[in-house]
DNA sequence: GGAGTTCTTGACCGTGCGGTCCACCATAAG
DNA sequence: CTTATGGTGGACCGCACGGTCAAGAACTCC
């Protein structure tokens, strides 16, 4: 019952490939990306395991074997999601010469067209919330958090801002943050109905012009 | 082949219930609400035939009868939540004795628990959108079409507002629509994170503060 | 080369889905 | 009452889905 031979110590001279043996033919990171533009473009039930294997080039056992069911799957693809897109958000509200630009660029940057789809397909945080948040706790709860930290990331850029002087010195920075979450969240939904980019543009000109009014003259 | 005697002329004489026979036993009107209830709940994918049978008390065989299949009866059911919409938005807009205050209560009264519920399951046509947007172009049109009746609206109001003295006469109404728009749809987005009850009044009022500054002064 | 282990492939399975159909019912007209 | 007609309910169907499994391939270590 307890050790058979062999196929004991190994774990303790090398734990992490364990033995090693046939090594994967894939790239995890690639797999989640395919996988997360899959769901991005078709939404969770509407993404079936073929479409998966499709996208991922792989079969059935290896994704199981590698990533479990559908949904933890989609989890996973999905935080991968939100940590890219935290990445984007800090490296922007950070690298920007005046944090009043990065903001602006908050509201702006999401109509352009960077992979030439654009944003006609969303925020996937966004889809996955309308489309599980009722009957996915756990995707809900990510939900919630994802969008603390984008708050807590946007705040800190406005508080600069301020420093910089830039923006009045008496706002709250963390309710200016949510006020500018929710103007780009609705920007990115009202992409999604077909407005034309145009209207977009100047849609998102004017949220910021009302929102982050010009202070540098003070 | 052609004229078996009877069932011939009746048609001319009565051509709407052409014969009667047996009556509906369900108000269609009834059975639309069950169903749109079902729907926003949980999306259309995750409702099954089966979900639709229970809230609306029918068999398959009358639901396919009345309204075809299901993704027919889910555009009626959205159509109907969508006329409802307006409906009450066109009734909000006009009754209140100063269009500023319509405007304000536009990004507020989301917030306000008018079922219990509240917005924590969003708005259909949002959800709608968000998950069928990509796969479905008539649910697609019909969101624009939608979005844009409600921009003209909130257009028609944001005039008046002007006309009142409680709003610059210099800016573009429609323009000023759809900033309150995206707005308010990203305001019921993060509703649906679980944002606290507090927090959001306190974002939908800071929102409208600076969409709406108060002018009445001038 | 042999042994051991993991990864891969694809056939296979049970289930629940959307959708169809038909026997039965309730009603209106004659 | 009889007859015609549309409404109703549920049995039934085929299918595609998510998920499992076993046999073989690929690799490391000895």
């Amino acid at each position: 019952m307890r050790s058979t031979i062999s196929m004991v110590d190994r774990t303790v001279k090398n734990p992490y490939p364990v033995r090693m043996a046939r090594p994967r033919s894939f790239d995890e990171k690639q797999v989640l990306n395919a996988v997360r533009e899959q769901f991005w473009d078709a939404g969770y039930a509407a993404t079936s395991l073929e479409d998966l294997m499709r996208v991922s080039g792989l079969g059935k056992g290896s994704l199981y074997a590698a990533f479990g069911d559908k949904r933890q799957l989609f989890l996973r693809a999905l935080h991968s999601y939100t940590d890219d897109s935290h990445g984007h958000l800090r490296k922007a509200l950070s690298e920007a010469p005046r944090a009043l630009d990065a903001l602006r660029m908050l509201l702006e940057a999401p109509i352009d067209d960077p992979t030439g789809a654009g944003t006609r397909r969303g925020c996937l945080m966004a889809n996955s919330t309308c489309e599980l948040g009722n009957a996915d706790p756990e995707v809900l709860d990510h939900a919630h958090r994802t969008y603390e930290t984008s708050t807590a990331l946007i705040g800190d850029c406005v508080a600069r801002a301020q420093r910089e002087g830039d923006l009045p010195a008496g706002a709250d920075p963390i309710a200016l943050a949510r006020a500018l979450l929710a103007a780009q969240q609705g920007l990115v939904f009202m992409s999604r109905t077909g407005l034309d980019t145009a209207t977009l543009t100047a849609t998102a000109r004017s949220l910021a012009a009302q929102l982050l009014p010009d202070h540098s003259g003070d």
